[in-house]
DNA sequence: TGACAAATAGTCAGGACTGATTATAATAAT
DNA sequence: ATTATTATAATCAGTCCTGACTATTTGTCA
């Protein structure tokens, strides 16, 4: 993923070095990867080393001595071909917080229903915050690529909404299996 | 994530080799989680070095010299802060594919809408799929994890769900966006 | 029964990633 | 004018992860 990344934007906004891809990354997709920067500066001398960037040593007089990186003819091909094959790769999510859940007999009692309150309160921020930004994007893109920003922010939306109502499906769930449980009891202690 | 499983599956089936380990993710996490072997035993051993594990050879005879790992009290401890910790975690997905529409001026006309096409077709199945999976898992585990095993599919089911409208949506907004191309294209021609 | 595949059990070298750190320049604060 | 803070620019050591490999045992079926 990295490496696409950083030919597109290269590709996109020309020769940069290892921080100005960084902010670039920053600001461009923040929304769908959080890179660090030695990773940056891990890819880009890995790709130097194989031709796909050229890199220029900034000369002395800037001192703190800047590689300014160009992407080569091998680099766009490179690029190319990172986006066909990201044309085959499947949706395939993890969710970390199911562990919570199969681990469930380990927790406090009420620990995974205000976890589940949290979330769902999280998660409307989140949606509200989506949109927004969502809507700044629009105002200052081109009519053509409108459609691919809608695109790409209505996928985020529509996950964060989802991941929502499944919070609240699962609050609901948890206090039927307690209602159950109740009863149980009562019919038992009758 | 990985060393939270292995001690919980420790903790639930009892002292395991690496190999054993492996086989039982692969049956009961396999759903959201996919672990390599080499993996497994990075963290057996690593786990064994901090003193969260017991580690006992095999006596000779038996020849493939296996060593099979027993939860310790300070295991026990580290488990439970492990799932203290993923209580912190928030949502917070990656979509690799946005990167195909962030770049799309970059791929052929119809690549897009053919990934799209092939990821419906992929959704619908692996949507069965998971309910099938479900309604098998439901009916042999105890009365008292079906919430559980229910708010773990639930989550998948509903984010595969989520993930096939966007695809058809997003099929949508290509063809439209063409339509509006057309359009002004023949408004122009005239 | 011999031979071929599959399951079992594990190792190792190398690649990917990042927290912590260094160093300088620019800006703000007092 | 001096100090503190933030932004710029990069490196390094150490951790995590896994593809490829080794080796043995257990089917399996001809």
């Amino acid at each position: 993923m990295i490496p696409l990344y950083i030919l597109g934007l290269l590709l996109r906004f020309g020769p940069q070095h290892g921080y100005q891809v960084k902010k670039t990354i920053a600001e461009q997709l923040s929304d769908f990867t959080q890179i660090k920067l030695p990773t940056i500066y891990y890819h880009l001398e890995k790709m130097e080393s194989e031709g796909l960037l050229e890199a220029a040593r900034e000369k002395p007089g800037a001192r703190p001595e800047k590689t300014v990186y160009t992407i080569t003819e091998a680099g766009k091909k490179a690029f190319g071909t990172l986006l066909d094959e990201l044309l085959q790769t499947e949706y395939r999510p993890a969710f970390p917080a199911d562990g919570l859940f199969y681990f469930a007999e380990h927790l406090q009692e009420e620990a995974l229903n205000e976890y589940l309150k949290r979330t769902v309160v999280r998660l409307t921020r989140a949606v509200e915050t989506i949109q927004k930004h969502k809507n700044e994007t629009l105002a200052y893109v081109s009519e053509d690529s409108k459609t691919m920003v809608e695109i790409i922010f209505s996928h985020h939306e529509t996950h964060y909404l989802a991941e929502l109502n499944w919070a609240r499906e699962s609050l609901d769930r948890m206090e039927r299996k307690k209602e159950r449980e109740t009863e149980y009891a009562e019919t038992k202690g009758h």
